[in-house]
RNA sequence: GGCGCUAUCGUCUAGAGGCCUAGGACACAGCCCUCUCAAGGCUGGAACACGGGUUCGAAUCCCGUUAGCGCUACCA
């Protein structure tokens, strides 16, 4: 088999969406599995709505991803040339014909069939304009669009994820593909691109299943080989519908913000349609070895936001702390939590088997470096008013045996065990009320780690100011 | 409306005719561990959309129904 050859072919008309991102995915995995080339190419096509900044935004996408490619950013737009000079050719061959009803002419048509409860089906034969009139209009030089004759046949293909498909010619419009303006149609523009630049696979969204007859058939009229197409599903909102932005989180940098790992985003959208087997954590190397696009489901599936984040947790907890100094630091710059002179290493760790995201681990972290952000939460309020006086005086305990300890875990856990067995206290109710000292809530690492990473002297000043207030 | 695609726990899925009294994961509930929480361990509830076939046997194959989704542009 020769090199097979894929492309993500996103236009650039707004944010990386995560199905989108799953798609490059996919095909990067075939890639990968097969030796293959990726290829990248921006269909930019629609001068209205593309920008350069959204095809950064893609491209930083799929590069945080770690999806990267082998060819392009090729831009769609600069093929023009081609695109109609394939249209043209369709002209010369028979295959195509000039269409010469404008715009107006056309939904007034449209507009009458489909009000009398008919269908609306644009054929030569029902609507092309008497001969003469063509003439006339060819004469005076009128515009015209380029519209391909789709031919009355059975058009079918093998989808490598939904198997066979297939499709009655009659059924398919004529369609245009090179507008009056001289720019190409997606159907025309794809196909011709997709020749171009030999590709082998198109793996693509589902949506794109009734574009793939009209696509075939240019592919037959081109002459040129047909590629083997798979349709992976859609991806879903929790509300079944189609996940947009307006609800949830649709863009691969919405979940960047949240704190999400790109590894961790990586194996939750292969795995969102496609499954390897049992496992949930799949490594990458494992992921590319198994891939087979005969694998993937069918189905659309629903974005489950909770799982993400469990997933995250997941990958955070393998991850060693060193590689989450950077992005913490980022954080805490942007929350204004100054963090010079501390062992933010230390810290990271202490808190980062407890969080589900990296913004929550910035959080855990700007609480114990920095006195003023801590804030009580209702069960940190709930353990106050339990204990009532006692909240003060355990804390006052607390701080008065600490004052001599040597400043390290092991130390401090042995002292507040010591003082509990001394004074015949709970021991929860000698380290809950110092967590929420530190932290404003009833939920941490171990008191005694807790108490190492503020340091004793912030520590000992949470303990006395809380105890007084 | 037409054409097409899809249909296993709430969600992601395993399942390619007997291994299925349907397995795993997230979420949920309970228990254990424990200063709290998380992690971890154990336990529990929870699904083959419906109806017909085919077959000795169907979650798996076929047909129909229903439902959801997609497309139906001189958008991509």
């Amino acid at each position: 088999m020769t090199q097979p050859r894929v492309r993500f072919a996103p236009s650039p008309t707004g944010y990386l969406h995560v199905g989108g991102a799953r798609t490059a995915l996919f095909n990067w995995l075939y890639a990968k599995r097969h030796g293959g080339v990726f290829v990248l190419r921006i269909e930019d096509t629609d001068k209205q709505r593309s920008t350069a900044a959204h095809t950064r935004v893609i491209l930083d996408g799929l590069s945080w991803l770690g999806i990267t490619w082998d060819e392009g950013p090729f831009f769609q737009g600069e093929y023009a040339p081609r695109h109609q000079a394939d249209a043209e050719r369709l002209l010369a061959l028979g295959l195509a014909y000039k269409d010469f009803l404008t715009t107006e002419e056309l939904e007034a048509a449209r507009a009458r069939i489909e009000g009398s409860g008919g269908t609306f089906r644009y054929e030569r034969k029902s609507l092309a304009l008497p001969e003469e009139e063509v003439a006339r209009r060819e004469a005076a030089n009128a515009s015209y669009a380029i519209r391909f004759e789709v031919p009355q046949e059975e058009i079918a293909w093998d989808d490598a994820v939904h198997g066979r498909i297939s499709w009655q010619g009659r059924d398919i419009d004529d369609f245009i593909i090179l507008r009056s303006d001289g720019s190409a149609i997606y159907n025309l523009a794809v196909v011709s691109d997709d020749i171009a630049m030999r590709i082998t696979h198109v793996i693509r969204g589902d949506d794109h299943i009734s574009n793939t007859p009209k696509q075939i058939a240019l592919y037959r009229a081109l002459g040129a080989p047909q590629p083997i197409f798979a349709h992976v599903p859609m991806i879903l909102g929790s509300d079944g519908k189609k996940l947009s932005k307006r609800r949830s989180a649709a863009a691969v940098g919405d979940y960047q913000d949240l704190g999400i790992l790109p590894a961790a985003m990586r194996n939750f959208l292969a795995l969102l349609g496609w499954s390897p087997g049992q496992e949930e954590i799949v490594p990458e190397q494992e992921m590319i070895a198994r891939f087979a696009l005969g694998d993937i489901q069918k189905k659309a599936a629903v974005f489950d936001t909770t799982k993400l984040e469990w997933m995250n947790g997941q990958f955070l907890s393998m991850l060693p702390a060193t590689e989450l100094l950077a992005p913490v630091t980022r954080q805490l710059d942007i929350l204004g939590v100054p963090h010079a002179g501390h062992d933010l290493l230390a810290v990271i760790a202490a808190v980062k088997t407890r969080a589900r995201t990296i913004t929550h681990v910035a959080e855990q972290v700007a609480v114990r470096l920095d006195g003023s952000r801590v804030v009580r939460d209702e069960k940190g309020l709930a353990l106050v008013a339990r204990l009532g006086d006692r909240f003060a005086v355990n804390l006052r305990l607390a701080g008065d045996v600490l004052q001599d300890v040597s400043w390290n875990a092991a130390a401090i856990e042995a002292a507040l065990k010591a003082l509990a067995e001394r004074d015949g206290l709970k021991l929860g109710d000698v380290m809950q009320p110092i967590r929420v000292a530190l932290t404003g809530g009833t939920v941490s690492e171990p008191v005694h780690e807790l108490l190492a990473v503020v340091g004793k002297e912030e520590a000992l000043r949470r303990l006395a100011v809380t105890a007084a207030a």
